[in-house]
DNA sequence: TTGAAAGCGTTACCAT
DNA sequence: ATGGTAACGCTTTCAA
């Protein structure tokens, strides 16, 4: 009848007193090892465990200590959609690598502000990474205040660490190369370029913040590359969607390939529209890359296993992901970073 | 001077003396408004936003109250695992969507014991939902003994809700769909049959349990359906690999596909060794389905855009995870479920 | 509507 | 090496 734990609540306090130890010593064996010998140590541990207490409450411990051994992630959006975008998944395995064998958790978090209303939910994590620019910026201030270590990915923030990549190179390489293989009408598919939440040209639209949305700077790239070309690609043949997925994608393809003149290369800002592209274009017949040459941008997995083989901008999600976490673990030994992209030429251009 | 949030630390007790009511009605105005008017409510508020407080410390609410507001979800395995696997991930969108909706955050818990040696951090949420049988089953215990909701997915727990999948009648329909097309040898690529770790058959292996793995119940669903047609399936011909990763599918096919006789028919239990096979397939001039037919298992988005179209079994992992929040969140409103799988045939077999 | 105070489970200081 | 105890920030009861 008394083998396993009581159902009784354990605490410091019951188990000290059943041990016949102070709560001090109880404490120490969980948190100081050398304040105790390591026979005592051990028999706590395995006693206490045999009681069912498994170590000291998070809430309690957190509260007094501070500590809480979580790390949150800091999502731009709703976190539905990250669970939607390969590079997003990429980058969240490459962390979750590196936060799991580091033994700490992850806090998903959303990066609205109504979530955070009248709760200080900021609170609960140690450290943050932040994935993207939060939708609703006031969220930074409060993390701010708290004074823990941050790293940005994606976007900076002044003294904070980042990690970027480079979008700019990597765009004007795509850009550039589509220019060299085509002679007729270029046009882009982009990601929220402006914020009016569906597909549409760019023509008299106001565009994001560049400093705080990568598709801006990618556009950017595109855009001064055509003009360096003297082939300037004009605002009513770049496309903004609201959300990278194959069906915002198919969507902007399918307008994309039935206006006159019919373009001869696309420009997609991630391989979801590419691949997306790439299907419409093969259910309209129109052969890639002899009639149409398309690249994409992220260099995910499916890139390379889809015939024909993408040709894209490889960025290193996976690395921003592990880099992002051991920086926000160990900020000291680490400085601000933009990794490198690269155009990976396949089939499709 | 005195506009914005000071730095120092803001608590009940400060902002109450600041504004000058006591920590009770600070407290109700964040916790319970009918405790109150609305206008002192409203102004304490906004006040308190000013000095920087924007709500109860969760350490010290959630150590007094007992509560969190942190649904934890624990997956079988390392994190990072899951970031890899197509299922895994729509079913963490799933999920996501109805969580973030309720505005409850998701901390995210490895399966395995040592995450947790001395430390109870199973104490942090309030509700669990358990995604496949945890790789170290000690840790159920702690969960249980703590008596909060809990939802269990592609497993099943005495007195938990439980949401399952019929991996048995897909698996069982793909098997016959695949012996009516052939006449030859038929293989199996599967999921963690056996606890060895690489690849290989599983002649003289011992199977794991099958009331806890799918694998093994797909598995048992093949065979049984081949002896039913008397074409038993020899277990020299059923592979075993580690993970359900492309890798691991193409090392798998191109073991397979090297023996002889050469199988006709492939069936795979995942979409990734599927799409793995076809690649294969293609590499080797095995054409499909001519003289080859695969199926899959799963029905990611992605085995529908690749070419040929693979032929697989479809399960609602996106409403998986939907379902599986829903239910932690309000147990009494539900029943446990099975919910049914599909098989789509398409151009692959 | 308010004020006072107990107590949630820890940890860390200060003694012993 | 161990024990006693104050304090972490909060919620909630009770009395006013």
């Amino acid at each position: 009848m008394s083998t396993g734990p009581t159902n009784k609540k354990m605490t410091v306090k019951s188990v000290a007193e059943i041990l016949g130890v102070s709560t001090a010593t109880v404490s120490n064996a969980f948190n100081r090892p050398d304040q105790l010998s390591a026979g005592l140590r051990e028999r706590i541990i395995s006693e206490s465990a045999l009681l069912g207490y498994y170590g000291p409450n998070p809430a309690a411990r957190s509260l007094r200590t501070g500590a809480t051994g979580v790390v949150g992630i800091m999502l731009a959006e709703h976190l539905a959609y990250n669970f939607t975008d390969p590079c997003a998944i990429e980058f969240l395995q490459g962390v979750a690598e590196v936060l799991d064998k580091a033994q700490v958790n992850m806090l998903l978090m959303p990066g609205r502000q109504e979530f955070y209303k009248e709760k200080s939910l900021e609170a609960i994590p140690e450290r943050y990474i932040l994935y993207g620019p939060p939708r609703d910026l006031e969220i930074l201030q409060r993390i701010e205040t708290q004074r823990k270590p941050v790293v940005t990915v994606d976007f900076s923030l002044p003294s904070h660490l980042s990690v970027n990549v480079d979008n700019y190179g990597g765009a004007s390489a795509a850009a550039k190369h589509i220019l060299e293989q085509t002679t007729g009408a270029i046009a882009v598919i982009g990601i929220r370029l402006c914020d009016s939440g569906k597909l549409q040209t760019m023509e008299n639209q106001e565009l994001n913040d560049k400093s705080l949305s990568v598709s801006c700077q990618r556009l950017d790239a595109y855009l001064c590359a055509a003009n360096e070309a003297g082939r300037p690609i004009s605002l009513d043949r770049v496309w903004s969607t609201d959300e990278s997925t194959w069906m915002h994608g198919v969507e902007a393809a399918e307008r994309i390939l039935s206006t006159e003149p019919r373009p001869e290369g696309l420009l997609c800002m991630s391989d979801q529209f590419a691949l997306a592209a790439l299907s419409v274009a093969r259910s309209m017949n129109i052969r890639v890359p002899e009639e149409l040459k398309i690249v994409g941008f992220d260099g995910t997995p499916e890139s390379k296993r889809y015939h024909p083989e993408l040709t894209t901008v490889y960025q290193p999600s996976l690395e921003k992901g592990r880099l992002a976490a051991k920086m926000v673990l160990n900020p000291n030994d680490y400085e601000s970073l933009v990794l490198p992209t690269e155009l990976m030429i396949r089939e499709s251009s």
